[in-house]
DNA sequence: TGACATTTGAGGTACGTACCTCAAATGACT
DNA sequence: AGTCATTTGAGGTACGTACCTCAAATGTCA
């Protein structure tokens, strides 16, 4: 059997009382006595049974998730595995609630951070760029005692807990990798296209990406970024430039989300055989591409991981547990036609 | 709020007691008085607050997990891993216990289970090959109230009430796909390396494997099934001979998780440069020899999901709950050097 | 030593559910 | 209508922890 708290209270002398003061923290306790229970509770293996402790606490953990409105079907897809994990998430007394701001626009997203009410609020995921704005934001959130962790994107000169995603450089070099090797060994030229390098994981893959054709493919030549800002007459247009002044396209890698408009206007514009695609992000869009033969493969991460992971590093950190930093490693996955299922 | 049983009473008109009769099937209660509170449980949307109600039950989940002793670095890791999850475990009140079996031993693997005390037990979870005798032993379990999950390899005839692992088709045909893509467009000739085609995972990637190789590869030729049996002089006696009687071996696809006896007798053997290696399972071995390039890519599954679903699996087998499948899918995870970490 | 603050103990209630007992109400059947 | 079995209600205790109050014990300092 478990040992409880009065095991405890038995076992280092002392009253119940004395050690729930011990356990939860609350003054009115001399140096010493809280060492003697420590010792008990280590002597004794004792770990808090967090069901009954949460149903005494009446404890409900409400969190808050922000992230960029409209945008592409990535977007939709956070918005709606966020959505899903909240149904689960109740049986777990946790209470999820879904905020939007518009991703380029930092006075936007601060107004939805700073309107939190931080009393009522346990902890907040943040999928956004970096910004000073948004740096104060964040300060303000964890100085209210409110737990922060970025989703997907890093925010590394934050107070943010923790950051929930993939190392986007790594993910570069994946893509550079696969790239590489299905190219084969006869020359050619890669096109790269983003919807824009404003972001951190953009810039981050494509240096990734770099590094790994320089080095290890360096029959192949990578083309500068063609930056779509989600304009679909613009990409048509750059696209169709840079298959008119290089004939030896071998392969094309889709830094971001937006590989919609990108896989619409190589079907216009590439010449037959296609060249190789690499993209970003499964959503139903590119799980499509893969299944009719338009994308070759698509790096991504699980986004139910990510929620999943979230969720258990916000309440952990407002709880002030401790955290398995193994359980919550997102894989970089790499995703092919035939692991689809 | 969540609503509570006495929600339900009130909403239904009835007394707590006979919620209560309802909620946990205990008789005595007529068809249409469990139909009203049936009806009240829905209005409401009333959940069970399942840790309330463990503690009330003084429910410690009693588990067991049976896998092969001793064998190669891939059970190994499976038994980490399981050790691992039963600390984190306790706090969910669940016990661990980890039982191990000779792999290709039915009778010893049969003498496990049913020395398992049904009466203690809530849940058993199962890595093994599929014979009669096993069958009997399941059904056995499933007869007593036990819930039962095969892991990694399916035992699709038996009583089990789930599987967690990967389909051993689908891993076959990436692996497939993978090692066609890196191999180019000359011919050449593949070689497949198992431990043993007695177990049905092998089998299943062997089958995938070929459909793939066999309809977008056909430049490629597959060679018959080498089974080491775990023994070093045989591998490194066929490989060698398989090497002597083709000079062009364009790829190794390794089934089974002994990989590390591969790897090493084609470090004396294999023609520079070496063939495409394509294995499966991360190991640290598996690992190391992406790192030093001696392998290519390693198709696997994340053991900590596949332990943990598991968990989830068994407990909420043995109380009756509901599943959410998308929660539970273990993906085919693709790795190369550059996802490792 | 007395006054006072701090620390400790004792006891209570609460959370939502499970499970028990006993009495009361209801229904079925003669 | 009376008997009896079945169904329902009322009330209780328990699980392990949190959090509250009040009294008692202990320590500190003048």
């Amino acid at each position: 059997m478990r040992p409880t708290t009065s095991d405890i209270a038995k076992e280092a002398g002392v009253s119940l009382a004395t050690v729930d003061r011990v356990l939860n923290e609350r003054p009115g306790v001399r140096a010493p006595t809280i060492e003697k229970v420590k010792r008990a509770i280590d002597r004794l293996g004792y770990v808090r049974d967090v069901s009954a402790a949460n149903l005494a606490r009446q404890r409900t953990y409400r969190l808050v998730f922000v992230v960029p409105d409209g945008g592409n079907e990535f977007h939709t897809a956070i918005r709606n595995t966020i959505t899903e994990c909240s149904v689960t998430a109740i049986a777990e007394r946790t209470d999820l609630q879904l905020e939007q701001a518009p991703l380029h626009d930092p006075h936007a997203l601060v107004k939805v951070l700073n309107n939190l009410d931080t009393k009522q609020i346990d902890g907040v995921a943040i999928l956004a760029t970096e910004t000073p704005l948004v740096r104060d934001a964040i300060r303000h959130l964890k100085e209210s005692g409110v737990a922060v962790v970025a989703l997907i994107s890093d925010l590394p000169n934050t107070d943010r807990d923790y950051f929930v995603g993939i190392n986007n450089v790594a993910a570069g070099r994946t893509a550079g990798e696969l790239l590489g090797r299905f190219a084969g060994k006869e020359p050619g030229k890669l096109m790269v296209v983003a919807s824009s390098m404003q972001s951190h994981d953009s810039a981050e893959r494509r240096l990734g990406f770099d590094h790994v054709i320089h080095n290890a493919f360096p029959q192949l030549e990578v083309l500068p970024t063609m930056e779509s800002h989600d304009d679909l007459d613009k990409i048509t247009r750059m696209v169709s430039r840079s298959f008119r002044h290089n004939d030896d396209i071998r392969g094309v890698y889709s830094l971001g989300a937006g590989s919609r408009m990108l896989t619409r206007c190589l079907a216009e514009l590439a010449p037959q055989p296609r060249p190789l695609v690499i993209a970003h992000e499964l959503t139903p869009h590119t799980e499509n591409a893969l299944k009719n033969d338009s994308i070759d493969a698509v790096i991504t991460q699980d986004l139910g991981h990510i929620i999943r992971s979230s969720l258990r590093l916000l309440r952990a950190t407002s709880d002030q547990m401790e955290i398995i930093a193994s359980q919550e490693r997102i894989r970089i996955e790499i995703i092919m036609k035939e692991n689809l299922y």
